[in-house]
DNA sequence: GTCTATATAGTGATAGAC
DNA sequence: GTCTATCACTATATAGAC
């Protein structure tokens, strides 16, 4: 844990990320100390600044890298054929992916009133981004006659506020698993948006 | 603005709350000092400890003031016969009694880690109280046969979850009025939970 | 690349005058 | 009931030794 004067860390970097992302999560970006990061990797908190210009600087770059790989991991799956098909395919990833990630999520929702206003519409754009690739599918779906939601922007939203709920209190060993759980989204969101 | 030595004004604490409201909601518990909650309000520091016994209880007491109004208000509401129209009330009290109050509503789900744990379980309590209103209008609607949620509390939650999205985007002079988005989001309810 | 030490500023909370 | 002043800490960030 402690380290030793002038031992050297080859993968120093990615753990004060770590660390930063775990201890945001749990504490929130303004409670957490850069000494508490620090002590978090083992080293002092002047070393930090060899890796990251400053704590803001932190917070976008784990936001960022979380909303980056979210859209690229969804944008790399398969394409299914129909819409009903797609939108089936891209709840399982929403679910799966960011269950996965429980901190990063969390940041990225909450941490968002912490960043600069020119970092803010960075994230912003990312995560509208994100939310296209989902209306995409429902206004695909209208073309075909699959799908038919009431409003396609506003069923974006609220298929994607449904989804994240997921993370708030799904737990492995509970009631449903996770087959179950996504069975049963998939269930209202088709009843919700289907033609 | 500024207030004069030996002044005094008889509704200082509602005005701490309210300052406390406002400047948690922006810029998050952790961030906010009691130095800037005393300048919104006009007073020095010092004088907020008249009022509140520390930081901690002032954030708790703003969240356990928000959840015990939302409950007490949905309560209150005239019972429609039928769980179609109970459920159909419900989502339009909560759309806009927390279209009311933005600052509240993003306190008690932002600002629940910064509750000490003996808060946090009265709170979460409170809003697990809050959502058995909701569950139960579904599980009624099941023995009625007019609803048929594929898991009432997975039902409940996802519902709640979308409708806690409005209050991200909606802005009044929008695209569509909250009549408007209330019917949507209601076509959308009743086809997911829906007999 | 990490250390120690420090500059500069801000924190929550309290004491005692008025 | 509010003020001023203060205590004891903690914060981010930087400088310079090694």
């Amino acid at each position: 844990m402690a380290r030793t004067h002038g031992s050297h860390s080859d993968i120093t970097g990615p753990r004060i990320r770590d660390a930063a992302l775990r201890l945001f999560a749990r504490h929130g970006y303004a409670a957490v100390s850069m000494r508490q990061i620090a002590a978090e990797v083992g080293v002092q908190a002047g070393a930090l600044y060899n890796y990251i210009p400053d704590k803001q600087s932190l917070l976008f770059e784990l936001m960022q890298g979380h909303m980056s790989e979210t859209i690229a991991a969804c944008e790399a799956r398969p394409k299914a054929s129909g819409a009903l098909a797609r939108l089936r395919d891209f709840m399982g990833f929403h679910i799966r992916f960011h269950l996965a990630r429980p901190d990063a999520v969390f940041i990225a929702y909450m941490e968002l009133r912490n960043l600069s206003p020119e970092n803010f519409a960075v994230i912003e754009g990312l995560r509208q981004r994100y939310e296209s690739l989902l209306e995409s599918i429902l206004t695909e779906g209208i073309h075909e006659g699959t799908l038919a939601p009431p409003d396609p922007k506003l069923a974006t939203r609220a298929v994607i506020a449904m989804l994240n709920g997921v993370n708030t209190w799904y737990r492995e060993g509970g009631r449903l698993t996770l087959d179950e759980v996504e069975a049963i989204y998939w269930d209202m969101v088709r009843r919700a948006v289907g033609g």
